[in-house]
DNA sequence: TGTATTCCTACCAATTTAGTAGTAAAATAT
DNA sequence: ATATTTTACTACTAAATTGGTAGGAATACA
């Protein structure tokens, strides 16, 4: 669960693509970069990311840039942040794969197992919508 | 908030001298290692950091180790991980040492506050006891 | 047709993680 | 007393992860 610059800058340029939803224009990665003082190379390798998803609709050229796909309501912090950090599972014993082969015998799986539940939970439940700047 | 193998191996440590809470002897680094397969090197290293919190009694020589100095239910989840991570929070901004400098203009603040604050609370409101085995 | 922009692959330095090695100090059993 | 067991402490190291940068190719619009 430990989120990393990435996941931090995921949500930045997701938030600011949200308060560009009610626009019909295309916002460029260089705009947000400026805007949010991060790398426009780093930023574009978080898109990289972020595309594998059903998120955007782009258009490259001049004007071009990129535009969420659904009103920013739809879009939750888990499933950003689990985009782009490479494992959120606050233990590596209850990872996606299932890969630990201890379970039934470490007697500290439960902790991680209720502890990821909990995360999970709370993460796919707020929205960007709960996080955008009153206007 | 992730919790590396340092940390889950803390948690099993005391889980094992937890169990051995009602008994009137010491318990050795070295069953614990046996028991649960962890190099008796990194388990010292371990203990180094969680001695410096009150939660041992422990006697060096034959027949020494370590002792609980409280009851199972005295020892939260999370002052346990704690005393071993390095930091807990989930992301950078919210630091233990506050230190985040952008604290008032970054728009995804809240966003880590209130994932941090919904964690510590859980992991607050678990102890040893919790996830004792039944016997 | 030129320029702005996304798209994609490789590479790299710094930090963190997960240990190991070696030894000193203390307490007990004999 | 002394040998043995166990904790206590410091220093080192290899592998993995993180946080980027570099260099272009592809594409679409003005």
């Amino acid at each position: 669960m430990k989120i990393t610059t990435k996941g931090r800058y995921a949500v930045a340029v997701m938030l600011e693509l949200a308060s560009n939803y009610e626009k019909d224009e295309f916002l460029s990665l260089k705009d947000i970069s400026e805007k949010e003082g991060i790398s426009l190379k780093y930023i574009e390798k978080i898109m990289l990311d972020l595309k594998k998803q059903d998120f955007f609709i782009t258009s490259r050229g001049q004007d071009g840039g990129y535009k969420l796909k659904y009103s920013p309501d739809k879009y939750t912090i888990g499933s950003i942040i689990n985009s782009v950090e490479k494992d959120l599972s606050p233990a590596s014993c209850v990872k996606k794969d299932n890969s630990c082969e201890k379970q039934g015998i470490c007697k500290t799986y439960p902790v991680w197992k209720d502890l990821n539940d909990e995360m999970t939970k709370y993460l796919n439940s707020k929205t960007l919508k709960d996080y955008m700047e009153v206007k």
